[in-house]
DNA sequence: CCGTGTGTTGCACATTACGCAACATGTTGC
DNA sequence: GCAACATGTTGCGTAATGTGCAACACACGG
């Protein structure tokens, strides 16, 4: 179905370029005409799922847009538990609990929600990260083997801050000392002064995975290591991961 | 453009319908054969708007819908402004804040930040409320004129708590009288236990309106009566008019 | 095991969306 | 102030595209 699927990209774009289009980008994105592009975006913007901004004339996301996402996760189990688990996390840590799921390279935060400790930071549900910088997004590349995260990751690394791997290797090497120990961490990869811990949980049908993340201000790090939260994580990642049957914590 | 204009309704069926809809479901509301039903959702499907659920084979929100949602209202100034609000808000009444804008007879619940006191109430963002029974609906309401409103509830009024307005008449009062203070109120119309107070303020130039709000327990009602939390929210919505334009506020 | 409900796929037809061109409306540069 | 350009929208004729029908595959319940 041509029309939907280009309705679609039109739709991606619009997400990709912070939120607004404008006709004539879309058709030269889509390789149609303006007129078609045209055609396109008002038949999107005529029950509201985006809508014309009279004032620059470009389009951008519209109410329906929000109605729809507000019931993402409804039906998947997976998201569903993990939003419980997080309170429990936020709770227990003290710090800024997050939700993630893997899109491409880069992650999807689909909620956070912060703890007690006075100094907090997150971004908006629905806002991307590079997978290879946040914990979150380390967490959830680990599940994949090597060849399709090259694969992935033809195109190179992006840097966050200083302290981003930049490279495929020891972004691989990073990865398998995460499915080996399990918890994966980010010290200042992705934004200077935040350093983040994420698990995977992976559902036992469907293949779906999600990971459950901490972050905290680099200097709230305690002297004896963080062992302390890491056991919080590992706590409520089992609980979920048993309650959606990841084989992983299904064994003793 | 017939088939996108389907794809879109598809879509908003599937936000009225808790987030999962049928291909059979969808055909039927349509008016379309069950193939052009499948072909739809399956082009929708294709670039991750929607997902199809490989337990139930029905369809549900994908994550490229929560990308759409996180960048709406962030080029339009009203409601990155709105947002920035909520804070001052939250923090100086210490009870929930909230904003919303109307679709149809009801409340896009845009954004909601809890304040200090312990007690808290609120929805999901993208949720949507009757307008009738919400202070921020009743907000929301009283910018339009009665024959307006007449017309959008020819219906009927449903009842969410034995206090809600359910004939058109008293609730055409009341706003008369909302705009007459230019403070709405919803005392359990809305949830059994719970009060509300809202604003709306509107763009001047394009014309377009949210709601400011704060929510708290009936239990605690000061003494005194609202007027200091209705003083904070003036104040806000005092200022957020004053940046975008709302006439209302611009007199003196 | 049959009957019913569902989701998907070929196929032939004609409905529908396409590009082209033209128009309207800014916006920029001299 | 007037070109020159860029942008968004609208008719129109053509053909590409989406449509219903029918058949198939599958799951469920009696």
């Amino acid at each position: 179905m041509q029309s939907i699927e280009r309705a679609v990209k039109a739709l991606k774009l619009m997400a990709n370029q912070g939120g607004e289009v404008s006709v004539s980008q879309t058709g030269r994105h889509l390789g149609v005409t303006r007129s078609t592009a045209s055609r396109i975006l008002a038949s999107l913007a005529r029950d509201g799922l985006i809508e014309q901004n009279p004032a620059t004339q470009r389009y951008q996301p519209g109410i329906l847009s929000l109605q729809l996402a507000s019931s993402f996760g409804r039906n998947i189990d997976l998201v569903a538990q993990g939003e419980t688990e997080l309170k429990r996390l936020s709770e227990t840590t003290g710090h800024t609990a997050w939700l993630g799921l893997l899109s491409g390279t880069e992650v999807v935060v689909l909620k956070t929600l912060r703890g007690s400790f006075p100094i907090h930071f997150s971004v908006e549900p629905g806002q991307r990260l590079p997978a290879h910088a946040a914990a979150l997004g380390k967490a959830l590349l680990s599940l994949k083997d090597d060849a399709e995260i090259r694969e992935l990751y033809s195109v190179g690394l992006n840097a966050s801050t200083s302290r981003t791997i930049t490279d495929i290797d020891p972004l691989l090497r990073d990865l398998a000392g995460v499915r080996e120990s399990g918890v994966a961490r980010s010290h200042q990869e992705l934004f200077e002064g935040i350093n983040a811990i994420a698990i995977a949980v992976r559902e036992a049908v469907s293949g779906r995975a999600i990971a459950l993340s901490i972050s905290y201000p680099t200097f709230a790090l305690p002297e004896d290591g963080d062992r302390p939260m890491i056991d919080a994580l590992m706590n409520c990642a089992r609980d979920l991961g048993q309650r959606v049957g990841d084989r992983r914590w299904n064994r003793g």
